[in-house]
RNA sequence: GGGCCGGUAGCUCAGUUGGUUAGAGCACACCCUUGAUAAGGGUGGGGUCGAAAGUUCGAGUCUUUCUCGGCCCA
């Protein structure tokens, strides 16, 4: 920018952005001003759009996909705070749970520290310290991504309003008596008399006991299968009792055959998987047999059989359910079910209405539930089963089997499924299932698909299990009567309980004395004390209530809930389910659900394939900005595609965005003017401006509309082509000579100034939510008085910019421009000339044109030297194209034949 | 294994109820400019619309099968 003659672009905004290191500073600057302070004082008393954040669990770094949540809900906020309302994010954390127990353990382990001598308090102590922690570390990262929210104010699942609202919530469940005492299947421990989590079993080679039994078919639709019996195989030989059903594959081919060996199935009919059949013969060394049929799995919908101990007093029906578990890998392609022994078998039995129940107790002996076996010991039992099958003459073979089998990791005995207490909250007792689903009616979801997503689920799934026997959550606070088992429901206790936890925290249901919880109403010794805690999602399925609800900075419900896909079994299900439960309506208005995040060909990330990008490395290497265009540009209701290229070319773009404020920036040079938009007087620019702001105007009505259905790949391609396509190569290219070397005060100039103001005001709020920090830099070199670009609002143009008549004309213009550059072209490539402004047009266009073009001054239109048009009744455009002839004015280097008579160029001094 | 969702230029995305030769920006190539200069302008090349079959006068769009990928469940 040497010539100072002219007038040169001058600004201090540079060209190279260094987001890395500006970025910091911007955030310090947002925290020295309080923006969220800020925001919220500027927006009182507005209409309020919370979108309430679903808590991430507080442990270990952020990965992707958590940078993908936040930004996204971060643009979203902006959005709707710049749009007029009062848009208020409070982020929290999930605490309790599974995990963080593990680590701790982990920790244990290293220091040779044993957890059962360890007090639950002060086990409990070091989970919530190790929570605390990563909120912190969490918190700081969010940050760094340019989220803005009540950071300070956050709430999280094990603060002690959350626990004392988590029993609260759990009370009106109590109350309303759709939480019942049921029994679930769960790897226990007969030596340790315990629960296993999944984490600490191992898996052993361990030898049992099989079978061949047979369950004779009591009435079926299928003709053919009456009078024969149902063969199925197990390794549990001592769960036949507990039998309930049976599971078949529909859209396997079973067979019946006919027995013809001596022996006690002698001219009996039996039924297997025909792809079985040959494994079965085998093994149950059948010699002698015909074929009688074979059949589609579906044919035995509706068939009942008998217990193979129908004689000896189990009588109950047997029914045979669909189950796609079932497989034709080993058995016989019918599997035996037992609710009260196998998670397969309980849901399968639990969707078709059959519960399970204790059918052996904590020492690995029959309850009084099972006859014939009350008191004997679930490993003893198998010689004894085999014995009376064989008594039955039901049993068709039996052997023995080493596989691999799940063992304790610390006592290293074999473990076993056993249907233990569980509290489960009903679907159907107080027809939460139907408000559940009618809720989800209520909702808008972006995109629209999730709403058949949630509702799939929500129609198929079992009664929710919500205790757990576990240590690090919120203690389930329930008491039952020792003499009647009748369970204490009881407002007065409930809400005790939680006006404890409200002062001091759950870690006292441990350690107290269960009078203080009781009151004086009960006598403690009358009552059982549970030591089950709540499960994780019964806790963030309430965070609506304890900050939704009590925080009165928010609303309830809130406007929207926006998570990973994944989420529509997690957290939008389990809000949905507590909130319908309590409330009878979601809490939510909205729910925006995102896809995940995968590498640049579309796999998952993992460590193995090494195709992790972590965000901080994208911080370092290109910053958030450039993260939050990638988060803006990319489709979230697919899979999101990121990696090394995908980035360098956003960057791309955002050099081009940046280049744009400069050149903005530059020719204002850095004197910033808000333009009363509605006192402008149209009539007083040139076309060009005015098709401009009619340009500006379209484009701000596509903006709304995008926004308005959260579509911003769309939204940001808009504005990123409105960048390249009309202002760089278009109006900044023809308006450079005016700007440069028109007089200061010429209308032509100033109505350029004036423009170039309402664009980069308009720029400004538009990319503000998505580049947060790159506006905010721009913001602050221009006004020193204004804090934040975030304090904005959008701008409101007038109808009066709308100008769909200038609009068609401009477009007609625009085809011409197109013609001339290829013209233009042409002599550039034969090296006739270089610089369009060699070029000297001859033009001929469609004399239809000839009345609305008068005037139009095609060579500041094309940036040439000269340009001549021709009127013919012919609608082609057609142009010719030859090197200007006369000298380069050393001012404007336009090349005339006379000396250049522009005012500036003729005053020039040198 | 099952349910749901998806596959359009190298990349990010458009593509209405099936209807001209499938579009945009970026990237790329070449040229120009050197007064937005680690910038800017112009022109151009590039797609068997994941594959195959079917319906139709006509399919990126509808149907079926397959394949690859993702989420959830088992």
């Amino acid at each position: 920018m040497s010539n100072s003659q002219i007038n040169l672009p001058k600004t201090a905004f540079s060209m190279k952005a260094n987001l890395p290191t500006r970025e910091p500073e911007i955030l310090e600057y947002w925290q020295k001003i309080n923006l969220y302070k800020e925001l919220r004082n500027s927006s009182k008393g507005r209409e309020k759009f919370v979108l309430h954040d679903g808590p991430p669990y507080a442990n270990g770094n952020i990965h992707m996909g958590t940078a993908l949540n936040k930004i996204l809900k971060d643009i979203i906020v902006k959005f709707h705070q710049m749009d007029g309302k009062d848009s208020i994010y409070v982020p929290g954390w999930d605490c309790h749970g599974l995990p963080i127990e593990w680590k701790i353990e982990e920790q244990y382990k290293k220091n040779k520290k044993n957890k059962n001598e360890v007090p639950i308090v002060e086990f409990r102590k070091e989970c919530r310290s190790f929570a605390e922690k990563w909120i912190e570390v969490h918190k700081s990262q969010f940050k760094r991504l340019g989220v803005v929210g009540d950071w300070e104010n956050y709430y999280s699942t094990m603060s002690f309003d959350a626990e004392a609202q988590i029993v609260r919530e759990l009370g009106k469940f109590l109350k309303e008596g759709s939480l019942y005492r049921g029994f679930k299947p769960v790897l226990w421990s007969t030596v340790e008399k315990t629960a296993l989590a999944d984490a600490e079993v191992e898996y052993q080679d361990h030898k049992s006991d099989t079978i061949y039994t047979s369950f004779s078919v009591k009435s079926s639709s299928l003709k053919e299968i009456n009078g024969s019996e149902i063969i199925i195989w197990t390794t549990t030989p001592w769960t036949i009792p507990a039998n309930k059903a049976l599971a078949y594959n529909e859209s396997l081919d079973y067979i019946i055959i006919g027995l013809n060996d001596d022996g006690d199935y002698k001219n009996r009919k039996i039924v297997v998987a025909e792809a079985l059949l040959e494994s079965v013969i085998k093994d149950c060394e059948i010699k002698n047999y015909n074929k009688i049929k074979t059949f589609k799995g579906k044919e035995f919908k509706g068939t009942i059989c008998n217990h193979p101990f129908l004689d000896l007093g189990f009588t109950h029906d047997i029914p045979m359910l669909e189950a796609r578990f079932v497989t034709t890998e080993q058995g016989t392609g019918i599997v035996h079910c037992a609710p009260s022994h196998g998670p397969d078998d309980f849901n399968l039995c639990l969707n078709n209405g059959i519960k399970a129940i204790e059918t052996v107790d904590g020492d690995g002996k029959y309850t009084k539930n099972v006859k014939l076996f009350e008191g004997t010991h679930i490993f003893k039992a198998n010689p004894v089963v085999i014995e009376k099958l064989k008594e039955q003459k039901n049993l068709l073979s039996n052997g023995e089997l080493v596989h691999s089998y799940p063992h304790s990791w610390r006592s290293k005995a074999p473990l076993v499924h056993r249907a233990t207490p569980q509290w489960f909250i009903s679907m159907e007792s107080h027809k939460l299932r139907n408000k559940a689903i009618k809720a989800i009616n209520e909702t808008t979801f972006y995109p629209s698909k999730g709403k058949e997503r949630l509702k799939a689920m929500i129609e198929t799934r079992p009664d929710w299990c919500v205790s757990r026997q576990r240590v690090w959550g919120v203690p389930l606070p329930i008491f039952i009567n020792k003499k009647t088992k009748e369970i204490l429901a009881d407002d007065e206790v409930n809400e005790n309980i939680a006006s404890i936890y409200e002062k001091e925290g759950s870690d006292c249901w441990f350690s107290d004395d269960p009078q203080r919880f009781l009151g004086d109403k009960y006598k403690a010794e009358d009552y059982e004390k549970l030591s089950d805690i709540v499960e994780v999602w019964f806790d963030s399925g309430s965070t609506h209530s304890f900050v939704l609800e009590k925080r009165t900075d928010l609303k309830w419900p809130a406007s929207m809930y926006l998570e990973g896909s994944d989420q529509h079994r997690g957290w939008f299900h389990s809000s949905l389910l507590e909130s319908c439960g309590t409330r009878g309506r979601a809490p939510f208005e909205s729910i925006l659900s995102h896809g995940f995040v995968v590498d640049g060909k579309g796999l998952k990330m993992s460590k193995s394939l090494g195709n992790v990008i972590a965000p901080e490395d994208i911080l370092k290497k290109y910053g958030a900005d450039i993260l939050r265009i990638w988060v803006a540009s990319s489709n979230y209701s697919e899979d999101l595609r990121i990696d090394y290229s995908i980035l360098d070319q956003h960057s791309d773009s955002y050099r081009k965005i940046r280049n744009t404020f400069r050149y903005l920036l530059g020719n204002i040079n850095d004197n910033f003017n808000i333009v009363n938009l509605d006192e402008l007087n149209l009539k007083d620019l040139p076309e060009l401006e005015q098709f401009m702001l009619h340009k500006i105007y379209s484009l701000n009505i596509n903006f709304k509309k995008y926004f308005t259905n959260y579509d911003f790949h769309n939204l940001y391609k808009e504005l990123l082509n409105f960048c390249t396509v009309d202002l760089s190569a278009f109006y900044f290219d023809i308006r450079k000579d005016s700007l440069y070397c028109d007089p200061i005060n010429s209308k032509k100039r100033q109505s350029t100034i004036l423009l170039l103001n309402i664009i980069l005001n308009s720029l400004l709020k538009w990319f503000a939510p998505i580049l947060s920090f790159t506006t905010e830099e721009i913001y602050r070199l221009l006004n020193k008085n204004n804090k934040s670009i975030h304090l904005e609002k959008f701008l409101q143009f007038p109808e009066s910019f709308k100008n769909e008549k200038l609009n068609s004309k401009w477009l007609e213009l625009l085809k011409v421009r197109n013609a001339c550059n290829i013209s233009i072209e042409e002599k550039r490539a034969s090296k006739e000339i270089g610089s369009s402004l060699e070029a000297e047009l001859k033009i001929q266009l469609d004399s239809k044109l000839e009345n609305i073009l008068e005037n139009f001054d095609f060579s500041e239109f094309c940036i040439t030297s000269k340009a001549k048009v021709s009127y013919l009744d012919n609608s082609e455009i057609i142009v010719q194209t030859s090197k200007a002839k006369g000298t380069k004015c050393s001012l404007c280097w336009k090349i005339t034949e006379e000396p250049c008579a522009r005012i500036s160029c003729s005053q020039r001094t040198a």
